[in-house]
DNA sequence: ACCTGAACACCGTTCAAGT
DNA sequence: ACCTGAACACCGTTCAAGT
């Protein structure tokens, strides 16, 4: 077979099939990827620009997949949480994706209005504008560390008998996806605690 | 050559190599990191194990570089500035490290004494015991997307003619390094007005 | 113990050839 | 336009051989 009826490869198969390989654990690796495929190495060069490529083709799958949703008419606290949690499901689902994202450059429009909606509620909450963006960075940068955070092991942490108290906490806590959840909540309550607080006084 | 009266390599000489090499913006790669040492590629094998072992070899190199600081006598948010700060340089400084730092486990003790002076630091500030933890990972998730955010392009949002007032914050807002510790900065004193928020209602 | 050179499997990319 | 097979440069790792 040299060119099929119908096209066995597309940006959007080959997205898919990447994610799903990588978040298996794999490396992203062109040579098994189009095994998996069924389909020659070269092929996939007709569709994506070789391996950045792949991995652009993997964001261009996810963020609709994850960021389209409509704005909701809650407190602006709430959007926040709402906002952001479309943007942690994105990472949390798959932390191996995102890694690789962070080589490779942001240019979907669709992030675009994901941040625009942040901005709005922050403005609403009273945040002044020359803090506005930074304020929205700093909730971006602390989703991006906490779904990172999926991908270390277990027993971050190897207490030895040093530190008893530190270790009896290392044993009290959750572990895995629990724990790792457990952080983002806490820590978008922290972040958004100390917005109320900041412009509470000002 | 085949054994030198002093020896050409240790851990630390390919470390320190292997950090300079990455930080200039070349992909950690053992062929090239060989040539670089004046050194035939299987030499670095009889001190490190591999690739791998490289990475872990550059982390053994900054962990006691930055991490080691006697605690200063100040209030606790002061005391978490003055320790996230050491952590906060050894990622800003060197973000493409991390990136690589992010796949293999940390097993140095030293970053534990870290870990022990936040929570004792949160612990003073009135933080529940079950939330001692919890509230360090918040804090080190913070650190970590805020020095990954030093590798996004400087224009992380391409903004179109579309969303004109973000065009204009967007425009209006520091790039590249200080725009980075704009975020960290911001992001902390946040993460810190929360818990005192928490604490003083508690 | 520490370095070398050769060898091997494998990955990323290109390109002429086929329909 | 879309797929293939062959070819090339290069990377990571191993191993026997040298002092």
């Amino acid at each position: 077979m040299a060119r099929p009826r119908t096209a066995l490869l597309s940006r959007e198969i080959i997205g898919r099939a990447a994610i799903e390989y990588v978040e298996a654990g794999n490396e992203l690796q062109v040579v098994p990827l189009a095994k998996r495929l069924g389909v020659s190495v070269s092929s996939l060069y007709h569709h994506v620009d070789g391996r950045e490529g792949v991995i652009k083709a993997m964001r261009q799958v996810l963020i609709p997949q994850y960021l389209l949703a409509e704005a909701e008419p809650l407190t602006w606290a709430d959007r926040i949480r709402h906002q952001v949690e479309l943007s942690w499901r994105m990472y949390a689902d798959h932390p191996r994706v995102l890694q690789l994202m962070i080589t490779v450059v942001i240019e979907e429009p669709d992030v675009l209005s994901f941040y625009s909606a942040l901005v709005d509620a922050l403005e609403e909450a009273g945040v002044p504008e020359d803090e506005l963006l930074t304020t929205v960075e700093v909730i971006d940068a602390f989703c991006f560390g906490a779904a990172l955070d999926a991908l270390s092991p277990d027993t971050i942490l190897a207490v030895g008998g040093a530190d008893e108290r530190l270790a009896r906490l290392v044993a009290a806590q959750p572990v895995g996806e629990p724990r790792n959840r457990r952080v983002f909540d806490h820590g978008l309550g922290l972040i958004i605690a100390g917005i109320e607080a900041r412009t509470a006084i000002a």
